[in-house]
DNA sequence: AAATGTGAAGTTGTTCACAGCT
DNA sequence: AGCTGTGAACAACTTCACATTT
């Protein structure tokens, strides 16, 4: 659930310091949530803490860490090197929860671009054997909105189950595969709904 | 709400075209939603559409466009010039959808970046005169995650409404302004987490 | 006949209140 | 006494079923 890795992270700097067990209050806080729904969401995980005391800190971080699957690094492609491609794949947050970027996928894989690129860089044609050679499930697509549905389609035929999509368009998968849309624009809108005087 | 930028985006096409009426079916078909939640989000808006026929495509159009106050270019800035701060200036869909970023900030703002950037570039000792002047009631914040929640103080202190915050951590803003997160990781993670085999 | 608008039912997610450990 | 775990109340959102209009 999208609240865990909120708490991994808060958990995080506990952790390198000597603290040894966090209340439910305590930590939501830090999350910003509310206590009740921590201890829920903990709950939902079978986790426990102590009654009187709270959740002991290394315990939790490692539980948390092994239900969001990210004790082992995850592999991902990146397909389109635009701006905002090559912004992602040079985003340090990415590993810092344990997601690995392969290797990145363009119809231009030569084009010159200024930035010096620390992954391998192939054009599509070589996609769905790589996705085989290293049984890729993830990728980001942010190619354009005209292309992304091609991609998608691409993607989805090579086995891909999780696609995280930046293009501003709606897309159409399988039910088996997992669609997940940041609308850059979407969320700006969100905004500005809210706050017209 | 959230959806109706979708809705806005897949009424475009056929605004053009000559296209006079619409079904719900139809467009919740191409926005990806069930048509009795379509139908549901536009009676909100006070929308009607007419029985036996659908919505007429143009007035559809511009009630949306009403409601999202999107008739008005809306000014934003951005705070942070790193590499995915560089990629939202030069991100055409915000425009698209009437957002116009006037100035980007940033501690360094001589830094060399390169990239050629259409935008003037501030020092964050200049953000307050700016806000105020141009009255700016969104920002964008790129900043890295140890840096955000000072920014994001000063955003609010010059008046600044809207935020919509891209650094991985939880940010406390007062109750009366309106943040909004991306974590891209989070989005990840999600991923992650429904496709384990 | 075709398609909307909407009350009611269903579903999901959040908060409360408090019993029960330590 | 302090703090967790959880059933029950509550709230928000989604879907259904169908009466209603053109």
């Amino acid at each position: 659930m999208y609240r865990l890795s909120t708490y991994l992270r808060c958990l995080a700097p506990l952790c390198e310091q000597a603290t040894q067990t966090i209340s439910s209050e305590a930590l939501a806080k830090a999350a910003g949530v509310k206590p009740t729904q921590l201890r829920k969401d903990l709950a939902y995980l079978g986790t426990f803490g102590t009654r009187g005391l709270g959740y002991d800190v290394k315990d939790l971080y490692q539980q948390i860490t092994n239900e969001l699957g990210a004790s082992r690094l995850r592999p991902v492609i990146l397909i389109g090197l635009g701006n905002l491609g090559l912004a992602l794949l040079s985003y340090r947050g990415f590993e810092k929860e344990g997601f690995e970027i392969l290797a990145a996928f363009d119809i231009e894989p030569g084009r010159r671009r200024n930035k010096e690129i620390k992954r391998p860089v192939y054009g599509m044609n070589q996609l769905a054997e790589f996705v085989r050679a290293h049984s890729v499930k993830m990728a980001i697509v942010t190619v354009p909105a005209e292309a992304a549905q091609g991609v998608v389609n691409q993607l989805v035929e090579c086995g891909v189950l999780g696609i995280l999509n930046f293009s501003p368009v709606v897309l159409h998968v399988p039910k088996n595969v997992m669609l997940n849309n940041v609308n850059l624009a979407i969320e700006l809108e969100n905004l500005s709904y809210f706050i017209r005087e």
